[in-house]
DNA sequence: TCATTAATTCTATATTATTGGAATTATAGA
DNA sequence: TCTATAATTCCAATAATATAGAATTAATGA
């Protein structure tokens, strides 16, 4: 994890359809959604919504692979966990984590 | 912890300089730094410099408060905690965390 | 093969964010 | 009190992002 791979993940989810995106596919869980669903559960235009998916998916926020006629979009799970990993370790793993610096 | 809080500090962290601020807070540890000496130290005008860190004041991702002469900036610990925390229970508990939603 | 469906890319417009010099405000400390 | 310092706010220019309809591409599956 560096800098730059924390800024994409971080400017991907720090827009609030993307935001939503991101929540939705947490509770679809590992079988992810299709885009057409996600456009349609919140209420986003198809072009809309691509552009949204296509920002996440360089971010490493979401991954994408075909399922039958539609794009399957889930997140990608790793890289949440390298971000995560990444920022608690700068700061919050524990308490007084900060005296160490 | 809710999706608006959570947009605001993603936000306020999602952006090059922004982040470098965050960072270098990160390093000072409970001392913090003054505005001057941030500013100075990243090479960015006194004023962008203040601009952003209004932003990050505003998204709760740093405080603020008058030490002498200075205003003294450093990491609002606990609000970060609370962001990684939001977003750990969301979707990076475990392994197999997904399975859940 | 070919019609249908799904999704993306194109394009123009609108909105929002960033930059930094100049002016202003606030306050510590002599 | 008054001056020097620290920082912010103002402002206008520029840059970057987001929006969504129309056109296009991709590819399944009948």
């Amino acid at each position: 994890m560096n800098k730059h791979r924390t800024l994409a993940m971080l400017s991907a989810l720090a827009q609030e359809t993307r935001l939503d995106i991101f929540r939705l596919l947490v509770r679809a869980g590992p079988r992810g959604l299709a885009a057409s669903t996600i456009s349609q559960r919140l209420h986003v235009p198809a072009s809309t919504c691509s552009f949204h998916l296509k920002e996440l998916k360089q971010g490493s926020v979401v991954t994408c692979c075909r399922r039958g006629r539609s794009l399957c979009y889930r997140v990608d799970f790793q890289a949440m966990q390298s971000l995560l990993g990444y920022l608690t370790e700068a700061c919050c793993t524990e308490v007084t984590a900060m005296d160490r610096y």
